[in-house]
DNA sequence: ATTTATTGTTTTGTCGATGATTTCAGGAAA
DNA sequence: TTTCCTGAAATCATCGACAAAACAATAAAT
């Protein structure tokens, strides 16, 4: 056969696409914080019936970015400036063990995904200043893909799992809030220092370098939020 | 009213509660692993339909606890020593994560929740050696309590419930493979270190421990496992 | 005026039924 | 024997409809 994997959505049941649809509209803000989930209406829009719909929203709601309470329906989780704060407890926690692991375990191929990815993202850092507006979505994924790439030698699928899981939160409130055009800060830099000490294998430098990266952002966009509930 | 809180279940759905069960069915390992999960079967078996089962189910995919191909239903997630060898990396990352933010932050009444615990476990620790069958189960809640104490104050809610994922996967390998009666170890000996450790703020000794204690679990653990696939 | 019933409306959670897909058994062809 | 097909049985995913619960608004009562 001439076409293979032209058919990706084979054994593709409805419950999922919509799981994967409502993910990303919730994750990029389509479907803002705190707005109620109403079956018949989702139902309508999405041209299917209340079943699948209700089991996309379970799934969602495991993954923490719905809440429900029984009998009284689902809607999008909240943002949240303490929750966030805990969030990135976390998100370090996990994210400064992987890289500890990856450095440690990691080989050849790990070098090679680290330098490859930073050098997208090298490019992406240096668009995002010019052209910031049409730049963004390329740089997100640029950044995501490098920072996936320096915890990927970690040597657990589930440790990665669970970060992939925090991260998916974190870029929700990124999304909401962080404008990073007007970043007064040098992410180029930030991502080189980062890089250098994972391939000098220096584990307390580069855990204390990422630290401090998630922290900065989490600072900025906490500023932010704060500013943005007094409005 | 003289009855305040008898009507825990208010507002509990269906789904819910038969997540619940499925859920610690699985984990105590009363539904064998890969065993298929049929819709129709379980739908008489609970006395449901099959709509909230699915939803129960499907929020049991997110836990990893059952797998799900599309058109094909649903089977309970299986157990393999490899995935288990991972499952323990993350554990582990974790929980000497969380452990090292809560000697950090930890105050007076976590200093206090950790020694009550330990008075309790050191006495189930006996209990153990002496009455290995009708202990065990208390014995495992006052292990799981222990653990839990230890870190409690690490700060991050969202820490805690990545922590608590990873923590019951692991324990349906416990309660699937490992013989806690013939374990030629002391534990009572291993948990108080871990305690003297914590409560003298030593976060490198208490990783350390804590990293040693769950390693020794799951060397036993994959042995027996071994052995029991050749069986 | 604030609280407490009451009634009607909306929305949720659940069921039974149905079309679609997969699995399995048995026979034909290699 | 093995492989391949074919049709039947089983199972899945989805729908539309219904009962129960929550919500809103009005009326009654302290």
């Amino acid at each position: 056969m001439s076409f293979q994997d032209v058919d990706e959505d084979r054994g593709m049941t409805l419950a999922e696409t919509v799981y994967g649809r409502l993910r990303s509209d919730i994750i990029s803000g389509e479907r803002a914080p705190e707005e109620r989930l109403r079956i018949e209406r989702l139902s309508r829009l999405y041209g299917i019936g209340p079943t699948p719909l209700r089991e996309a929203l379970q799934r969602l709601c495991a993954d923490g970015l719905v809440w429900s309470r029984g009998n009284r329906g689902f809607a999008v989780a909240p943002l949240d400036v303490a929750e966030f704060m805990d969030l990135n407890i976390a998100r370090k926690a996990v994210e400064t063990e992987a890289v500890s692991l990856s450095i440690r375990n990691g080989g050849d191929e790990w070098e090679s995904g680290v330098v490859a990815t930073f050098y997208r993202l090298e490019k992406q850092d240096r668009a995002l200043v010019e052209h910031p507006e049409e730049a963004l979505d390329s740089w997100e994924m640029a950044n995501a893909a490098f920072h996936r790439a320096t915890v990927a030698a970690c040597g657990s699928r589930w440790l990665l799992k669970v970060r992939a899981r925090l991260h998916d939160q974190c870029e929700r409130y990124r999304r909401a809030s962080v404008d990073l055009r007007r970043a007064e800060r040098d992410l180029a830099a930030e991502h080189r220092a980062i890089r250098d000490a994972v391939l000098d294998r220096d584990e307390a430098a580069a855990r204390k370098l990422i630290g401090q990266h998630f922290d900065t952002t989490a600072r900025m966009l906490s500023e932010e939020m704060r500013q943005g509930q007094g409005a």
